[in-house]
DNA sequence: TATCAACATGACACTTGATTCATGTATCAT
DNA sequence: ATGATACATGAATCAAGTGTCATGTTGATA
């Protein structure tokens, strides 16, 4: 014997404002959701109650989050409505809220995506150079590439600067950290000039970046090799004429 | 003798889409809204019915701009509201429509105020420079500077990528041109190695870009002057130990 | 001082889309 | 089978703004 009434007494409808201060007002604990421990590795331990419990469930939020990444990457935060991504993803509006407490969360979560899957191509890219100079020429090119195939999270992790600033902050300054102690290592072995490492390393990376968004994103035709051969000896020998002698 | 009826009828409202295709479904020519003409000049000549065609009018515009850059500086722009940005600028929400189609339109305008800022205040720092290498050294100092005493038209140019990516590529494309042909001068004059310029021209302002956002942005405390110096020290030299003898 | 653009106002009609929730369906251990 | 738990649904709700328009107000010009 149950009640046919649907959906009547609504109760503390409040919409949440995006980003800012008071982020999630409720719950405090929530404010530290999986950031710290994550952010760096591989398996997903989230501590609400957010998380899939069965092989079924991880599967939904795979696709809504691939669906999401499409949606995010194509039209941007704000025109890619939850409904489109859970149309695209070919579940419920409902269910989304199974998996993410709303639309910032996913954006969270794929910046995080990024983060893995460039730390991982990155990786791959430099494990067999010889020097922190030859690392440094097939990591830029590797960042091309994956610029270039994947621009959808590119684009993604860029407007997180706006969504969330510390994710898109927390996100810069891992590959910085790496960077900077790479620099680092490289000075103390003399396979680079000695130079301010922290500097060296944003700079880099926002050379990158710019590279990557001009000659992955927008411009899909050229060749990425000669790009990133014409940066890379910028980079290594530096605009200055070198005298003769 | 008047009526007292006040806003009944309505009629074709409708509301667009902001960015993407049909940007301006409706009129033809305002799609072609100054763009080729003001970006690269001073002063504003609109052929729409939009331009404000008095003194009084003009000053209310600015006074809008003004207001439209805090607003969207400091919230982003989803989170700017046309009634926030009146209200800061102390006029009616209407007025609003009277110099811009929509909260589209006024980032346009911000992206090519900072254009036009920004320019001038580097070909300022760069006036008195001898070579291009300090040239290259006084504009690197000179942009963070800029970066850090306008954050709000900075944040602004960043999120028109997301808005309205044809205006945030049109305002890189005009720096990289100027860029590139001040490079291919340089090595003309033989102050510096041969290379790629138009790569150069993007890789430089990729790293003038990060770095201001890092330091001009993010992190506010540090002095400017020495990360300049230590990123135009691997500009012009590079991170290549140079062989002694 | 009459006239008329240009400028200004602000209430509100109208959309959009995020989020909730009452209800249902799988799946699996016992 | 039974019950429990996780997962799924989608219609309904409702805050938030945008853009419009009927009506005032300014101030320059004749």
């Amino acid at each position: 014997m149950y009640h046919v009434i649907r959906c009547s007494g609504r109760k503390g409808y409040q919409r949440k404002k995006y980003r800012q201060d008071v982020l999630f007002g409720h719950s405090g604990p929530a404010e530290r959701y999986k950031y710290d421990s994550v952010i760096m590795s591989e398996p997903d331990s989230s501590p609400t109650t957010l998380a899939p419990k069965t092989n079924r469930g991880e599967l939904t939020r795979q696709k809504i989050l691939d669906a999401a990444e499409r949606e995010i990457g194509q039209k941007g935060f704000a025109e890619a409505s939850v409904s489109a991504i859970t149309a695209e993803a070919a579940v419920a509006q409902g269910t989304f809220y199974l998996y993410f407490r709303n639309k910032e969360d996913v954006l969270r979560e794929l910046v995080l995506r990024m983060g893995r899957r460039l730390r991982r191509h990155l990786t791959l890219a430099i494990a067999d150079a010889n020097s922190r100079l030859e690392a440094e020429r097939a990591g830029l090119l590797a960042f091309l590439e994956f610029a270039r195939a994947n621009p959808n999270l590119y684009r993604v992790v860029e407007e997180s600067q706006f969504v969330d600033p510390s994710v898109y902050h927390r996100y810069y300054d891992d590959f910085a950290r790496n960077y900077r102690s790479a620099l680092i290592a490289a000075e103390g072995t003399g396979e680079i000039r000695p130079g301010n490492a922290e500097i060296r390393a944003w700079a880099l990376m926002g050379l990158a970046v710019m590279l990557g968004h001009r000659y992955g994103i927008w411009d899909t035709s050229v060749p990425l090799k000669p790009i990133a051969d014409a940066a890379f000896d910028m980079i290594a020998v530096g605009l200055e004429r070198r005298d003769e002698r």
